[in-house]
RNA sequence: UGGGGCGUCGCCAAGUGGUAAGGCACCGGUUUUUGGUACCGGCAUUCGCAGGUUCGAAUCCUGCCGCCCCAG
């Protein structure tokens, strides 16, 4: 399987830099610009470091055993490898932030912070130092030239989709970086990796936050940001206290569990957090229906389109249908769970248009009532 | 210490003689490169305590303990 790493000239005598993690996409990823043709070089960041506990088998990626993991893919693909450290970077654009907007009653996603700045910002503008033809990486999305120029579209395996978490890159990152695994299946990808006898064909695929070793990140936060985890009240929409929480840093819009308040009729939800009161304000599910979200930061991708579209307000989530003004999403039907914080994606089909970071929400229960 | 009511899983709460519903909470799993959601599964050999009646009681009787309300 060969991959067309749209470089509009010939692959002898390109210059392909891959971002490799140290896992099974990104090593595919090397393998693939490696047989192309072009001189590939390899690039690990260093983000973090959890020493000795950090073991083989955990789920991470860019610290210990993946950088060692990604040397050795890519001396076995006969490329050049680096590794640089931008541990204060990482610390700095994407813990540090991330602990933050906990602190400030959001809810945040590292993920996208990363690809924004240490991946699309910081390694690339060094693979253009390098004079590197385009930087690749082993995210699962497309990238299509139209008539426009280069379109971002939603990976062709619908379960592997990462569209969602790239939607603050900038045309003119989309110019340079290519996305080869947007067209396969994950377990082509896999197949691929074993048929090169490449060491991490069967290493578990990275989850949950990369930064976070043991599922704890409200440990991390706390060191960062001793504030948010100060206890508070558990209110109802009225102000009548229910419960006492341990610190907004574990709570988000939507969330149901976690709360320990029983003797309820229905489930209760966190409707939003306050945190200069550190209050966490719960209702009922009806009470959590929005019918629009304001956007900040906001990257457009497409042309002049408003209507027809669809949105995601988590990663997870079938598209639903929207329209676009600007600043304001507007949901046609009511969606639940909608947090500060969390990232606003819109769609047309499959192509990503853009999107923006979620500041406040209008309730679609005001307007019932 | 007169009268009335109540005491069933952490919380709310069915069940008045036939061998403990349900909801909330909690726990586990599935899903997943954010946080969540959703879904699936688990969760009182025991009904304030001690006796008694009965083939059989959380349900009937007796006593005790605790709580609530009204009245002193």
């Amino acid at each position: 399987m060969d991959a067309d790493f749209q470089l509009g000239r010939p692959l002898k005598g390109a210059r392909i830099v891959v971002a490799m993690s140290g896992g099974v996409d990104s090593s595919v990823v090397a393998a693939l610009a490696a047989r192309s043709g072009a001189e590939t070089i390899g690039v690990t960041l260093q983000l973090y470091d959890h020493g000795a506990a950090v073991g083989a088998r955990s789920r991470t990626c860019c610290a210990g055993q993946d950088i060692f993991d990604a040397k050795a893919v890519a001396a076995r693909l006969g490329i050049q490898h680096h590794v640089f450290d931008y541990e204060s970077r990482f610390r700095e654009s994407v813990i540090e932030r991330f602990a933050d907007e906990y602190a400030r009653g959001r809810t945040p996603i590292p993920c996208i912070s990363c690809n924004q700045g240490v991946k699309f910002t910081d390694l690339l503008d060094f693979a253009r130092e390098l004079g590197a033809d385009c930087l690749a990486t082993g995210h699962y999305v497309r990238r299509a030239v139209g008539l426009h120029g280069a379109e971002l579209r939603r990976a062709a395996d619908p379960g592997r989709d990462q569209s969602y978490f790239l939607f603050a890159t900038t045309r003119a990152q989309l110019d340079f970086l290519r996305f080869p695994l947007g067209d396969l299946p994950k377990p082509m990808v896999r197949e691929i990796a074993r048929e090169l006898a490449l060491v991490v064909a069967d290493k578990p695929d990275s989850q949950d936050i990369c930064f976070v070793p043991d599922g704890d990140y409200a440990r991390i936060v706390k060191k960062v940001r001793p504030e948010a985890a100060a206890a508070g009240e558990i209110v109802d929409q009225a102000g009548q206290v229910l419960g006492i929480h341990q610190g907004l840093i574990h709570f988000t819009v939507g969330q149901r569990r976690g709360l320990e308040i029983g003797g309820q009729p229905e489930p209760l939800y966190v409707l939003r957090l306050e945190p200069e009161a550190k209050r966490v304000v719960v209702g009922p599910k009806r009470a959590l229906a929005v019918r629009a979200a304001r956007l900040s930061g906001v990257n457009w991708l497409g042309e002049a389109q408003r209507a027809g579209l669809t949105v995601k307000v988590r990663s997870l989530a079938r598209p639903a249908p929207a329209w676009f003004d600007g600043e304001i999403v507007h949901f046609e039907a009511p969606e639940y769970g909608v947090s500060p914080g969390q990232a606003a994606v819109l769609y047309e089909g499959d192509r990503v248009l853009g999107g923006g970071w979620i500041e406040d929400t209008v309730s679609a229960e005001l307007e019932a009532a």
